[in-house]
DNA sequence: CTTGGTCTACGAAAGGTTTAGAAGGTCGCG
DNA sequence: CGCGACCTTCTAAACCTTTCGTAGACCAAG
């Protein structure tokens, strides 16, 4: 059975687990848990669950140590940055990159310090390739 | 009553109608649907609740012309673009915009021309308060 | 061996999304 | 007037997401 919506992007939920686990590296349900936020008073049967699910749908892989199941993440987050930034550039923005970027840098809440950043990135990637 | 989950994200189907009001700047339930993809072979009935529910939730205004009513956004597809920039960047990049830039330039499917034209972007914003 | 703690798996409930049929209004024309 | 065409509104079904309780497995300590 595969996904029917989506590509593959992962749901609210799972995107605040994911996060934990990357953060993490790896580990069992409790230690995700605990690097929820506190005040989000989860059951950990909730947690269990959510975790199983993303088991389901191949975000993460899981090995059994003692009694529970430790789990990693088997997509990094720098990998499902870039598949989300596709997703929004297709969905939304006719797949130019640069009119992303456009409306990025166009934000008056954008500080000078963050465009420098950004161009500085940009001029060391074209950089090298530069003819 | 206020959303209660999201900020004020549009759902998937509610985006592809809004894409398709966008690109009209206004119209009828039918004008909309014209513009919906054609393999899509929705009924006339969903496409007039998904208008409704729009106009529910605010991201739409109607008025009465005749018989039917007449859709128009009531936010921009500008001010939509930048608000899922905000919502994705401090969901998945700690609102970081740098960090996001950069996976999108590091994306190898991102063409040289792509690149220059978001350099150019930037060069015309930064270039003012340039040292 | 039995009890208690910890774990995973299953199932259900509540709410949101997507789709579409049924019902009822309105307008123009014969 | 009455009919058909077209429109909106209501309602429901199917599915997905999120949350959690219950049940069953397993192990360690008394």
């Amino acid at each position: 059975m595969r996904r029917k919506k989506q590509n593959d992007l992962l749901t609210d939920v799972e995107l605040e687990f994911m996060t934990a686990l990357w953060s993490l590296g790896g580990g069992g349900v409790r230690d995700i848990l605990a690097r929820i936020a506190p005040d989000r008073n989860l059951a950990y049967t909730s947690a269990a669950t959510i975790m199983r699910i993303l088991d389901d749908k191949g975000f993460v892989t899981s090995t059994k140590e003692g009694k529970q199941l430790i789990y990693a993440p088997a997509l990094s987050k720098d990998a499902y940055q870039t598949r989300s930034l596709q997703n929004l550039s297709a969905k939304l923005f006719d797949n130019t990159p640069a009119t992303l970027v456009a409306r990025l840098v166009d934000d008056a809440g954008l500080s000078q310090e963050s465009l420098e950043e950004i161009r500085a990135l940009l001029d060391r990637r074209l950089g090298d390739a530069d003819d």
